[in-house]
DNA sequence: TGTACATCAGTGAACGCGCGTTCACTGATGTAC
DNA sequence: TGTACATCAGTGAACGCGCGTTCACTGATGTAC
């Protein structure tokens, strides 16, 4: 029986039948967007809120074809994690200046989209219970932000860069994890925006 | 048939035989450990990390009687993430002042004991994807903590106190949040505690 | 270039397992008289 | 104070369910000749 089968799927979609086997490019292709699919499924709902089942279905696929491409969900992990810090530099690198990323950090647009968000704000908590293999991934990603916030400081002000960077990012990841832990119509959630931002930002132009 | 068990469990043990009704006080202390109990395990494996048959175990009883005491896990959970929270402010309260209280949160064995730190750097990850009941109770914890940081600042200062004790907040929860979420011998892992504490020192003692 | 066949990225049923929760049962506690 | 009985915090088997993972199968792609 041939049966034709309509997938949905974000953001180029493909049409195949049962059983069609396809190309290297096609399932090289497939394989990048599960991986996409995974790195904001992940943020939006941490390792364990994400079954294997549901992301595939999310990227166009059926479950059994995972283990073609992942030798575990761990292995996807750290490799979604990555994924989403790459992400993540590709923002900060659209960025004018320091003060610009720390606005749209700090925003409350940000605060309702962990799943196009920082991997630090959205995964920290759940990456700190993983394994070795997927903090390694997580420090990775997290000394880039240091470094390319430390790129952004003015010269001289109070302390070495470094130190200043390291601050900095502490901050923006425990003020944008700590909105997000408390109800959406909590003053706290606002005010942890706003006051470290421009805490922030006294920081960024000093 | 008397089969007589003893359980083992910190900190008073009790022996009992099958099927024996315990007194409302004992039942009540028991209540009291089941959320201590899960105070700690919570906060060292996440909410997901825990199983209820888990925690029953390590409080020294059987799962069945769990929904003696308990509407739900997710009614537990916000009871125990409670218990923390006041757990933290005693443990704020023995604190000398500001300075000492800092160099505690923001050091390597802090770190080391999730169990029985801060509720906000061991769940806000987690919190974030809770019920609202859940996140209200982490906002009303969070709220004391933020007051009490406010109260040990110096008179003075750069900006409003209350500004400042919720940037100090943000940046002690992230620093140790990203801390965890690094390899324990990977250099950031220890330089972010370092690196914090100088920053939030230098705030402190202005 | 054409032919034969091995490969392998898909599908979808099935696996064992652990989870949160329910339930019948127990018998000393707690209470009504 | 003593007696009869309902209560209820325990136990441990059992429940349905969803999970990560495995597997037999499919048939066009990719390759050996």
């Amino acid at each position: 029986m041939m049966m034709t089968i309509i997938i949905i799927a974000a953001p180029g979609f493909v049409k195949w039948d049962v059983g069609m086997r396809i190309s290297k490019a096609q399932a090289q292709e497939n394989r990048e967007r599960v991986v996409a699919t995974a790195s904001a499924l992940f943020r939006a709902n941490g390792f364990d809120g994400v079954a294997v089942g549901d992301l595939m279905k999310a990227a166009g696929f059926t479950h059994g074809g995972f283990y073609n491409h992942f030798g575990s969900k761990e292995a996807l992990a750290a490799e979604a994690l990555g994924g989403a810090w790459e992400e993540m530099g590709r923002e900060r690198a659209r960025a004018r200046d320091l003060p610009q990323l720390l606005k749209r950090y700090l925003s409350w647009p940000a605060r309702q989209a962990p799943a196009k968000g920082c991997p630090a704000a959205a995964l920290a908590g759940d990456v700190g219970r993983q394994s070795r293999a997927v903090k390694a991934v997580f420090a990775d990603g997290l000394e880039g932000m240091i470094q390319s916030i430390e790129e952004g400081l003015p010269k001289g002000g109070d302390g070495p860069a470094r130190e200043r960077a390291v601050n900095l990012v502490a901050r923006m990841v425990g003020a944008l994890m700590l909105s997000r832990a408390v109800p959406d119509d909590h003053p706290l959630a606002l005010e942890l925006l706003n006051a470290t931002l421009r805490g922030a930002l006294r920081e960024a132009t000093d």
